[in-house]
RNA sequence: GGGCGGUUAGCUCAGUUGGUAGAGCGUCUCAUUGACGUUGAGAAGGUCAUAGGUUCGAAUCCUAUACCGCCCACCA
């Protein structure tokens, strides 16, 4: 054989060259696939935000997605893989807003809307570049002609399209009611955006003033001052004889009216069994105030959009922080001899999840979907969703999975899943940041517009606020295959898609906000399996973070041990939903195993003929046919595990053959036989090595498709394709 | 408060429907001008958290307990 190979394998000098080539030959454009191709297997990527560079994560993704993709492909199905970038609403102001303060000493209102959403404009740009720069780096066989933003033109229609069309079935509309205001990041955020920190509080016993019957308690004093009412239980007997009265009391300089009423939500054993009622500032209380009819004057905002006491909450404590003012009326209380009791206790407190802002709940006018209004739905293929019948999102997102139409893997997450939708309320998807898709919405006086465009007449004003950044990903399985336009080709192709890959973190956020959209827009599941991955840890179990300083950059792995590597590292072993430890001692034992598998190769190529037509139709041995058999039977398994989406087993069984069954016991066993002067054991020999290095490097390609393309370039046999289209063996 | 996951070799973790325990790394011994030292052969090392139960048989199913971790939550 004539073809040299060095003696070791150098990733670096093959995976550019490689990719160029997949990427030149057209192959991952379904359109482009060579023969006959029914079946259909379709994934969108979940997509990357475009915040600047890819980490770890991605590359688990991507390595998994990229696995299942070529598997398919090979196959023989017609298969799409659909790349893009999510504008990442929050976290990218947030991000451009950091640097626009740290470079230049301004923030976003120093500049004004229309500079600032330039600025961000330019750093994405910049930012897609970076990535889709490095996503190619790990080999993924995505279509980029058919890459898609979720900011750009086509998604813009499709947002504006989808409000349109729910604000006209009443499930979007505009509510007045206390929300998870951010005062750090300026914003409302949604429930899912607010997650729960422990810390240390004190629960304080007191009355209003010394003529109020009944005591309450709170953590949060200094919200005292817009109090409504003091709810107790309805059962509860030592407070019986106050419900329904009113009284008029002064409370640390401001005047309040307080109702007693009987509300079943109050729990009797807590505190005293009584709680006062801030209707403007509690989510529970503003119900309460709703369900005991407390009119809207009196419920008072005490707190701002700035975390900062309000004129309303009286001379005592307005325009001071909450903090401030909360050690005020203590002291306040302890003045005027109104304070029973302080008892340390846990609290929780609520964070807004990207700024890290303290929650503030606060009244505000937003924009919601309703999730449990009854509407009809057009049309469905959603089982146990008929089309034309009255349902809820709810239940539409409940039904997709309940019926077996989508499988979340692993199973268990489906529990989380119905949890989830059990306790969901009206999603809040009103954001006052300035990037992202601006509520299409007009108002002129008293009059309100919903629209695709923006009204002909003139005078009209739009709506300031964008839109949840999860309200266009949700739309993303659809938006990227062309709709709204229903008759387009992709759409009725690759929709439903088949796989989904996001991590678990994600489950509210998204897979079930795509359902929801899929179900209401187009009567259809999104996608039919959703594999959800874990976190990656470092080697030590610990998460990565900027504070341990033990971040590892995908791109520098690549560059010391090559893309193959790296993507065998993830895979091997991480079952779904599991989080993995990523160790650069296993990346650096893929690596060992990519020379291995070279060497392999390097001996069967030395050994066989140029011209390989002769022993490949040669009589095989009877041991080497049990070889070949052997292999048959890896493969069958195989097979299932990929057909499973079990890849993390299949690629331990394929690296296992390879180095323990492959090299160490059939190569060994050829070698005599290879030098041997029987001219038929000699070519059963060569004629079994590269049947065997042939379908080896086809079961290896979809985790490790550098080596494996550039490899199967080299062998001496006819009829062969790029690996990348190659069949999968059966 | 509710729910979920984990507990398997020194370390990090696999183990698909129950059939006498596996991988990578690490350790020890030996080999080696050989396709590959990014190597090969071999070895040591686990009562599969604990206690019960089901079964001919359990790391695997059931019930408790302990410890770690995660998610959800309108005890103010």
């Amino acid at each position: 054989m004539s073809t040299e190979l060095p003696k070791a394998y150098n990733a670096a000098d093959v995976e550019d060259k490689i990719y160029k080539l997949w990427e030149e030959s057209g192959f991952f454009d379904p359109d482009k696939l060579p023969g006959d191709r029914k079946d259909i297997f379709s994934v969108a990527l979940p997509p990357p935000n475009a915040t600047g560079t890819l980490h770890l994560g991605h590359a688990l993704e991507y390595s998994l997605q990229d696995a299942v993709v070529r598997y398919h492909r090979m196959r023989g199905e017609k298969t799409l893989w659909i790349p893009g970038t999510d504008h990442a609403a929050i976290a990218t102001n947030t991000k451009v807003e950091k640097i626009l303060i740290k470079e230049e000493g301004r923030n976003r209102h120093d500049i004004g809307r229309e500079a600032f959403v330039k600025k961000v404009e330019d750093f994405v740009a910049d930012s897609r570049g970076t990535m889709q720069k490095q996503i190619r780096q790990m080999g993924a066989s995505l279509d980029w002609s058919r890459e898609a933003f979720t900011m750009d033109a086509e998604r813009n229609l499709a947002v504006r399209t989808a409000f349109k069309r729910m604000y006209d079935a009443g499930l979007i509309y505009r509510g007045y009611r206390v929300i998870n205001w951010d005062p750090k990041g300026q914003t409302s955020v949604s429930d899912d955006e607010v997650q729960h920190r422990p810390e240390k509080g004190v629960l304080y016993t007191f009355r209003y003033s010394k003529d109020f019957p009944v005591e309450i308690a709170t953590t949060r004093p200094e919200t005292k001052v817009g109090d409504s009412a003091v709810a107790v239980h309805p059962d509860d007997k030592r407070y019986q004889k106050y419900i329904g009265k009113e009284y008029g009391v002064e409370f640390a300089g401001t005047r309040l009216k307080v109702k007693i009423v009987a509300d079943p939500g109050v729990d009797p054993e807590f505190g005293t069994g009584a709680v006062g009622v801030t209707p403007m500032h509690s989510m529970t209380d503003w119900e309460i105030a709703d369900r005991q009819n407390i009119p809207a004057e009196d419920r008072h905002q005490v707190i701002n959009e700035y975390a900062r006491m309000t004129e309303i909450a009286g001379p005592l404590v307005a325009g001071k922080k909450t903090k401030e003012a909360r050690d005020i009326i203590v002291q306040w209380l302890k003045e005027n001899d109104l304070l029973s009791k302080e008892e340390p206790t846990e609290l929780n407190i609520s964070v807004a999840e990207r700024s890290g802002g303290v929650i503030e709940p606060l009244p505000k006018l937003q924009w919601f979907i309703t999730v449990n209004k009854e509407f009809t739905i057009p049309r469905s293929s959603i089982k146990g969703i008929e089309g034309g019948s009255e349902t809820t999102l709810k239940d539409v997102m409940r039904a997709a999975v309940q019926n077996g139409q989508i499988r979340i893997m692993p199973d268990r997450f489906e529990k989380i899943y119905f949890h989830w939708i059990n306790n969901l309320r009206d999603w809040n998807i009103s954001r006052q940041l300035w990037y992202g898709h601006r509520i299409p919405v007009w108002y002129r006086g008293k009059e309100i517009y919903c629209g695709i465009d923006a009204p002909k007449d003139s005078g009209w004003e739009q709506d300031p606020d964008t839109l949840d950044t999860w309200f266009s990903s949700a739309l993303w399985t659809f938006s990227t295959l062309g709709w709204p336009d229903e008759n387009s080709p992709d759409l009725q192709m690759y929709h439903p898609t088949t796989f989904m890959n996001p991590g678990y973190e994600i489950l509210f956020f998204w897979v079930a906000r795509m359902i929801l959209m899929s179900g209401f827009l187009l009567g259809e599941i999104p996608f039919k399996t959703v594999y959800l991955h874990g976190i990656l840890r470092d080697a030590q179990g610990r998460k990565f973070s900027k504070s341990l300083d033990n971040g590892v950059d995908p791109i520098d792995v690549i560059k010391q041990y090559g893309t193959d590597a790296l993507r065998m590292s993830v895979v091997v072993g991480i079952g779904p939903g599991n989080d993995g430890n990523f160790d650069l001692n296993k990346v650096k034992a893929y690596k060992h195993f990519g020379n291995k598998l070279w060497n392999i190769a390097r001996f069967v190529l030395m050994s066989v003929p140029e011209d390989s037509s002769g022993i490949m139709n040669s009589q095989l041995t009877p041991g080497d046919e049990r070889s070949l058999a052997e292999l048959g039977t890896v493969l069958a398994s195989m097979t299932s595990h990929m057909d499973q989406y079990r890849f993390y087993l299949a690629a331990e069984e394929i690296y296992h053959y390879v180095w323990h069954t492959f090299a160490d016991k059939i190569v060994e066993e050829s070698k005599a036989r290879l030098a041997s002067e029987d001219p038929a054991a000699k070519a059963s020999a060569q004629r079994m090595l590269l049947e065997i290095l042939s379908t080896c490097l086809k079961l290896l390609h979809p985790f490790m498709p550098f080596i494996t393309e550039e490899l199967y370039s080299k062998l001496p046999i006819s009829g062969k394709t790029m690996l990348l289209i190659e069949k999968w063996p059966v």
